[in-house]
RNA sequence: GGGCCGUUAGCUCAGUUGGCAGAGCACCGGAUUUUUAAUCCGGGAGUCGCAGGUUCGACUCCUGCACGGCCCA
């Protein structure tokens, strides 16, 4: 039967209920017990009367008795006789596939030992009109699942898990942080000039103001002025936005969890972090180690860690540090990388490291000392000019994050942000703006600080073993 | 931006060399008092992603477009 016709019966038997004076859309049902708790401790419910609620996910009719499964936080088995309910009974053909359901009943096990409720009255508590898809396929166009993502929960309860578990990362972070002293903050996602990272902003507009606004790209420079107002630790989990394309590890508006740290530098940062993830392996996993997508992975401090020079001269035998433009480009050209016209020192090392060093990092691996001409935020190190004191947690070849010892010298900071403008001149969209606000700021003293930022979209993946970035945002971004 | 693959009933999928549009589930009617992918009998359900082209004839071949996926940039 066409859709538009299943829809029309569904209407029809909801106008039929009516006239038998049934509410089909009630304000309340009050429950007893979750499914789940029933399935769990199935003896103690054993013959007791309980009260529960479902959406109906099927349903076996057998004449003058019918058994049904309704899915509450889990599926629970409901049978339904003529004997007990009476001219009731012949209500339940009304209902359909889909609809929600009350029940009061007494549980007890079917002759193959399924916990089972025994209904003595239900209520319908939500007439559905659109047909679910079907049972044991379930929804599996990946494009459906993600425009109508409530679907999916409902066909494929694996999806519910993910989301779970998602949601576990971001509270056992949470927590850590908060036992390790740290204050959760909130800053503007509306920004009047956006800065923390190297990307393309959206811009929207203020009426009354005026003006036009930027959703952030990153939290940094709002929770450094936090620091430099005498937050010792501080972090804010939130949507960063940056404008640029959509693949599996990308999407448009993402989570991201910064914190920062005063009188701590970049060491202290590996070592937080470390701990941090050993601990959320632990809580989620009950161990340190998790499978993900066929590679064994494993948390035990401390993780490998590499500097950033010595792992292209481990792949490339050739120092890429200290070397020019043309030098480099060269040798990347040598190295069978496609570099664009136009393309800048920063962007050049960063396209060669990606493409050598971090697809082969699959242990958590620490990779540190950055070239310091795309780290504009981050501290010189000392007596090594060139490098900046920053790492990225690397896991399966995923880039979950960033931290540095953070730049405090506003002096420094400025030419950096000049060095960055030069670059925007020169056609690079990406380059950070010069942000003079902040930069009062810094010159006001900001103590030795070290902070990093976790992509938190990745991270869940990796926990979830998903292989996309879209398994674990609800409502991914799509044309 | 480029390459490859996909789009057929509400869902999951077949569709042969270009010759009547198919199945299972779901749905509708009937039988059925412990089923669990219930079973049995009967039924109807389609803008074959969209727009062109070739052809006597197109789900099928060609072109363009849209959406999605993977890979590359």
């Amino acid at each position: 039967m066409s859709l538009e016709k299943q829809i029309e019966d569904r209407k029809r038997k909801l106008k039929e209920l009516k006239v038998k004076g049934i509410e089909p859309y009630p304000h309340k049902y009050e429950l007893t017990a979750r499914a789940s708790e029933i399935k769990q401790g199935s003896e103690d419910f054993q013959n007791k009367q309980v009260r529960i609620a479902g959406r109906v996910l099927s349903v076996r009719k057998h004449g003058k008795t019918t058994f049904s499964n309704i899915l509450d936080d889990v599926d629970i088995q409901i049978y339904l006789r003529k004997d007990t309910l009476g001219d009731k009974y012949d209500i339940f053909e009304l209902f359909d596939i889909g609809d929600f359901v009350g029940v009061v009943g007494k549980v007890f096990k079917t002759r193959t030992g399924e916990i089972t409720v025994l209904v003595e009255d239900f209520t319908l508590l939500s007439k559905s009109l659109r047909p679910l898809p079907e049972k044991w396929h379930g929804l599996k166009d990946i494009e459906a699942r993600y425009r109508q993502r409530y679907i999916d929960l409902i066909a494929n309860p694996v999806v519910k898990e993910t989301f779970f578990t998602r949601n576990n990362v971001i509270r056992i972070m949470r927590d850590f942080l908060n036992e390790h002293g740290f204050v959760e903050v909130e800053t503007p996602i509306l920004q009047p000039l956006y800065g923390g990272a190297t990307a393309r902003p959206f811009t929207t507009y203020h009426n009354v103001l005026n003006k036009e606004l930027y959703l952030r790209i990153a939290d940094e420079l709002y929770l450094k002025r936090l620091i430099i107002g005498g937050f010792n630790k501080v972090y804010e989990f939130g949507k960063d936005f940056r404008n640029e394309g959509v693949d599996r590890f990308h999407n448009p508006e993402f989570t991201q969890l910064e914190a920062y740290q005063s009188y701590a530098d970049y060491f202290d940062i590996m070592e937080l972090l470390e701990e941090m993830f050993e601990h959320l392996s632990l809580e989620i996993k009950g161990g340190l180690s998790l499978e993900y997508q066929g590679n064994e992975i494993n948390f035990k401090r401390p993780w490998k860690r590499i500097k950033f020079f010595d792992a292209l001269l481990q792949k490339t035998e050739c120092n890429f540090k200290n070397k020019s433009f043309d030098e480099i480009k060269s040798k990347a050209e040598e190295l069978n990388i496609v570099v664009d016209e136009g393309i800048t020192k920063g962007k050049l090392y960063d396209i060669i490291f990606s493409k050598l060093v971090q697809q082969d990092c699959i242990q958590p691996t620490i990779v540190y000392d950055y070239p310091v001409e795309i780290s504009p935020l981050a501290k010189r190190k000392e007596k090594e000019p060139g490098v900046a004191e920053r790492f990225e947690p690397i896991i399966c070849g995923l880039e979950l994050g960033n931290a540095f010892s953070e730049l405090n010298d506003p002096i420094e900071q400025r030419r950096r942000f000049e060095e960055q403008g030069r670059l925007r001149d020169l056609g690079d969209e990406e380059a950070h703006l010069l942000d003079e606000d902040f930069l009062t700021a810094l010159e006001y003293g900001m103590p030795p600080t070290g902070g990093f930022g976790l992509g938190i979209d990745r991270i869940a993946m990796i926990f979830t073993n998903s292989p996309s970035i879209r398994d674990v945002i609800l409502f991914p971004q799509l044309r």
